[in-house]
DNA sequence: GCGCTATTTCCAGGATTCTCGAAATATTAG
DNA sequence: CTAATATTTCGAGAATCCTGGAAATAGCGC
């Protein structure tokens, strides 16, 4: 059920700390940033970024790759594409919502 | 805080109770949803219902109109596209993401 | 005002989440 | 193998959420 995934996706992302976290990954891009350097950025504790990253890596928004003794953490952009899709997808079917949807003629 | 407020609005799509009832709303466009209509199409007591209505309408997401006794509630488009924005908004400033994006130059 | 329908508020129990420190694990370096 | 660093897992307390039933409120028609 794509809905069910949907909401565990959104409500990842619908806690400051993860959405500040997923954030920053985002705007890292490919490069991706260490776990290491994510927690003196954000400022908390490791254990509790650990259990933040788990659940945004276990809803596939975010994917880790290990270099040596450290983890490469990095935004999963065709996920958040697929998801920012899902919430527009059945948006204007009877009405209009704003500039952003497709080209379909006036 | 914008993160803070975005964080809000994930977190209230971020139940499937809730995603689902937004996006009846989303379908159902400017004619919108009575309360009741809701409660019996989304098979749930009337007080879960209003509770989760309650946090839609608080994060901004839905609106509410009078009719008689009959309480119509619609979702509120330009804040959900401005979530989408939120949350596209930095994507891409370090790598591409895909093709959603803006009519920027390569 | 009275009755009627639509909806919300109050209350409670059970489940889940958030956060952290301490201990455990994984990987490399020597 | 031992030491060192990076990260996760374990355990726990406080807070919040989810759900529904019962009672209260809001607006309408008579």
């Amino acid at each position: 059920m794509k809905l069910e995934q949907a909401a565990k996706q959104l409500e990842a992302l619908g806690n400051p700390t993860r959405l500040n976290l997923y954030r920053a990954l985002v705007r890292a891009g490919e490069a991706g940033r260490p776990v290491g350097y994510l927690q003196e950025t954000l400022g908390i504790a490791a254990s509790t970024l650990s259990h933040h990253l788990h659940r945004l890596i276990l809803t596939g928004l975010v994917t880790q790759e290990r270099q040596a003794t450290t983890l490469i953490c990095r935004a999963n952009y065709p996920v958040m594409n697929e998801l920012l899709g899902f919430l527009a997808d059945e948006c204007c079917v009877d009405a209009a919502c704003g500039p952003a949807s497709s080209e379909a003629a006036a």
